[in-house]
DNA sequence: ATCTAAAAAAACCGATCTGTATATGTTAAC
DNA sequence: GTTAACATATACAGATCGGTTTTTTTAGAT
C-alpha cells in the first residue's frame, strides 16, 4: 500500500468514527466504508485502536492547521485573532457534518487518563492552548495564559453546545464573550 | 421488584454506564455490577438502550437537584449564586469518580439528535440553562439570555477541560471570567 | 412443612465483534 | 509467459454482544 493510499484509508476511516462513533463502528464497516479490505487495514495497523489512533492524529493536524489558517485569513492582529477564532468556529458548526469534537468524543469512549487515545486527546487541547497563549501574549494581555484558558473555556462550551443544542447563535454569543474578556485583560486600548 | 430495588438498579447502571460508557458496557457487566440478573433487568425495561434513558433521567434530577441546592447554599443573592455555580463545579470536578459530563458522553455516542437519548441530554442542558437565566433574570441582567448562554458555555468548557486537563485552576478560572461577563452584564454595583 | 411467586443462575440464540487464514484475482517487472 | 508482490473477497475462530429460555434457588405465606 503506497503512502497515499494509507492516507487516504485513514483520512476516510477518520470520517467514519467521527459520524458513527468508535465502539459503535465495527471494523467490517470500516473496510467497506474506506473501500480497503480488511486485511490490508491490519497489515499496516496492528489493532483497531492502532488505527483509531492515526485518525485522531491526523484530525489534530488537520484541524489546528484548519483554524490557524482561517485565523490568520479572517484578522491580521493577535488581538483580532482571538476574536475571529469564534467566527471560524461557527463556520464549522455550519457545516453539514460537524459532529462536536473527534477528541472529546473519543476522551468520552477512552476514558482512562492513561490510554493511547486519551491522552492524543488531551495533546491536542494542550496545542490549541499553547496556540492561543501565543496571540494573547503578542495582545498583550495582563495574564495571557488565564485569558487564553479562559477563551479555551467559550470555544469547548460553544461546541458542546452547538452540538446539542444546534449551532444557532451559539459562535456569535461565544465571540461576545470573548471580546468582553479580550478586553478587560488587555484593555479597550491597549494590544495589537 | 419493588420500587425501591428498580431505584437502585437504575442508580447502580447509572454509575456503571457513566464509569465506562455506553457501548462498551454490555448486559452481562450491568447485571454483575448492580448485583441484578439480565432477566430481572429485562422485565422492567424492554431494552438496553431503554436503561439508559432511565440511567439519563435520573442523572438529570440528581445532577440539578444537586446544583441548584449547592448553589443556593454557598451564595444567598441571584448574582453571588451565578458565581457560586462555578465553585460548586469545582467540588465537582475534585470528586475521585468524576468522569465529564454523562449527557455530553452519551450525546457523543447517540448522536442522531432524533434519538431518545440524543433528546434527553438535549432537554438536561435546556433546563439547567433555563435555571441560570433565572438567576441572571434575578440578578437584573441586561440581557439574562445572552449572559446565562454564555455561561453555560464556561461551564461545559470547564467540565470538558477537567476531564481531559485535570481540575487543577478550572473551576477557579472559570469563575474569573463569569465574574468579568456578569459584571459587564450587570454593572459592578448593579443587580442584586 | 409445603406451596407459591419471584429471584437468580446458567445455558443458550443469533448476530456481531476483533482479528486471522485462505484462496482468488490483479498488476508490474522481466 | 512467468514470477513475485500485492490487493481483494471470503470464510473462519473465539469472544462478546443484546436478549431469551430453562432450571435452580430463595423466601414468604399458609
Amino acid at each position: 500500500m503506497s503512502a497515499s493510499k494509507r492516507d487516504m484509508l485513514v483520512q476516510k476511516a477518520l470520517g467514519v468514527f467521527y459520524k458513527n462513533g468508535f465502539h459503535a463502528t465495527g471494523m467490517d464497516k470500516v473496510a467497506a466504508e474506506t473501500g480497503v479490505s480488511k486485511v490490508s487495514i491490519y497489515k499496516h495497523f496492528r489493532s483497531k485502536e492502532e488505527l483509531i489512533q492515526a485518525t485522531l492524529r491526523l484530525r489534530d493536524e488537520q484541524f489546528r492547521n484548519w483554524l490557524i489558517r482561517r485565523v490568520d485569513e479572517l484578522a491580521s492582529t493577535p488581538r483580532k485573532r482571538l476574536l475571529a477564532m469564534f467566527d471560524a468556529l461557527g463556520e464549522w458548526f455550519e457545516e453539514n457534518d460537524f459532529q462536536s469534537c473527534m477528541f472529546v468524543k473519543a476522551s468520552s469512549e477512552y476514558q482512562d487518563r492513561d490510554h493511547p487515545i486519551h491522552v492524543i486527546s488531551a495533546e491536542h487541547k494542550r496545542r490549541l492552548l499553547t496556540y492561543v497563549i501565543g496571540l494573547a501574549e503578542q495582545a498583550g494581555a495582563s495574564h495571557p495564559g488565564d485569558l487564553a484558558r479562559q477563551l479555551m473555556f467559550l470555544k469547548e462550551g460553544a461546541i458542546v453546545t452547538a452540538h446539542l443544542q444546534g449551532a444557532k447563535g451559539v459562535a456569535e454569543n461565544a465571540k461576545n464573550a470573548a471580546s468582553v474578556l479580550i478586553e478587560t485583560s488587555i484593555g479597550r486600548l491597549g494590544g495589537a
